[in-house]
DNA sequence: ATTATATGCAACTTTTCGGTTTCACAAATT
DNA sequence: AATTTGTGAAACCGAAAAGTTGCATATAAT
């Protein structure tokens, strides 16, 4: 099983959960209510958030409250670092670029 | 078919192909040379690449070289966003909870 | 003109994925 | 003690994905 964070989030429904339970902590239950699916396919969902640390766990009793292990979210940020510096040059370039024909211009 | 951008970056083969042609226009070919798989099997990558718009092709002769629609990269990033604010109010909260302990220090 | 090269596409196979159904178990409620 | 509630897990199913094989086409080289 691969299990890695861009596997995660590649689907939308799972998107939504991890929307939902980054803002508060949320039972199984609780969660599926917002959706279209079974109580059980949204535990499968968790499971798998589970596996790839993207989410944790506390237990309350009987309920166990989800919720969003946002450091983890940080390595996509960091996967996007290599082209948010590809922009950044693109864009200066472009700066350039366009001071150049101001120059021009005058 | 689903076909977004998540689901693009899902593969840690397209991960590759994506970071590889980010830095320069390369033909299938010269692609699937760096990788275990067949020509084919990173045709078809490139295929879904393109039908997210997340590839760009420019036909010279018989090789079609391939490049990184980067401004798509952004689609990510904005999602990221949401998150980003959770980091930074966290980040801040932190901040202040470290000042209110260095006070009462003195 | 013939051959080699670069590529896309379609058919087929195996694996993975998302969902449902069913069951088991533990905590809360009656 | 019996019942209800909250949950996870396994078995199964249909759909989609990823890869391979084979073929078609166009350009380049001989």
């Amino acid at each position: 099983m691969r299990r890695d964070i861009f596997q995660a989030i590649a689907d939308p429904t799972r998107r939504a959960i991890i929307a939902l339970i980054a803002l508060q902590a949320m039972t199984p239950n609780a969660i599926a209510e917002n959706f279209n699916t079974t109580r059980q396919a949204v535990s499968k969902h968790l499971r798998i958030l589970t596996e790839c640390e993207l989410v944790k766990q506390e237990q309350k009793g009987r309920e166990i409250y989800y919720s969003l292990e946002i450091e983890k979210m940080k390595e996509v940020d960091q996967w996007l670092e290599q082209f948010r510096k590809i922009w950044e040059t693109r864009f200066n370039q472009l700066d350039q670029l366009l001071s150049t024909i101001k120059k021009q211009k005058k």
